[in-house]
DNA sequence: TCGTAGTTTAGACATAGTCTAAGTTTGTCG
DNA sequence: CGACAAACTTAGACTATGTCTAAACTACGA
């Protein structure tokens, strides 16, 4: 953990004000995986002065800046797949469209073996583009 | 595509009325993924008769069921995720709980050679519960 | 026909997230 | 220092997604 906040957001190119340095002490470091609205609860019990706002825009410039990364399948909706045999999923980045990879296309090893963990389904998620020529 | 989706529905247990069968019509067989809205959306096109909650309902029902599967990481919400290297996810599936489970616990093979698609980053997701003593 | 369980409805409510317009802070340059 | 501009923060309005409730409707067996 580093002693100065305000020189890691600095190199990042981002202007380190106290509402910044409160979030990123918080979120940069934490092994839990908070929402954008636990991160201000939890440092607003530090930093009173501190908006909702703002804490949805210090999050999306510490994922633009590449400090956080965002766990999320699709844009921020659920959406339903009516193809019930395990497979994987592709997103492509531009469109958010998510498409279906066949079981077979992809082999994961090692899974069952995971220690401290009942794994009973899993899949490959991956983002980038399409290569196909009609689209 | 059946041609009987009463009967599909009723060995699932499911009591088949008019808007059940609007809903299972498009979304058992369509390869988009829509989100909820966009089944309402789409089967209101065909039966007006048709409201917003029974939208939610049914798509609930049919997930509860084994008719349709949810795609969502986190319950419903984006989270932020301070580790940037590459790493896999495993959710609890009793608390909701994402834990970071290390990219060499497991190997995925065949990612690079899928047809059609440049994969730019990947990841693993699991579900089930953790076997931990300490909870 | 009646009663009941199951289903549907509109709308209120809740939560997640974005946007805006105004106010505050910060950095820079004379 | 003093003032200006740019960057930042704020409250609250707004949108979208999803849940809940109470009332109305429907199907169906006794």
């Amino acid at each position: 953990m580093p002693a100065d906040f305000a020189k890691l957001l600095r190199e990042k190119g981002i202007q380190p004000s106290a509402q910044r340095l409160a979030v990123a002490e918080y979120v940069l470091f934490t092994k839990e995986h908070p929402s954008a609205d636990q991160v201000w609860a939890k440092v607003r019990a530090v930093c009173p002065v501190l908006s909702r706002a703002t804490v949805y825009n210090t999050l999306n410039l510490f994922v633009k800046k590449k400090l956080l990364r965002e766990l999320v399948l699709s844009e921020g909706k659920v959406v339903f797949d009516p193809k019930m045999e395990a497979h994987h999923h592709f997103i492509d980045e531009h469109t958010g469209r998510i498409e279906d990879v066949p079981w077979n296309a992809i082999s994961v090893s090692r899974v069952s073996g995971l220690k401290g963990y009942d794994v009973r389904e899993y899949m490959v998620v991956m983002r980038g583009r399409t290569r196909r020529k009609s689209c």
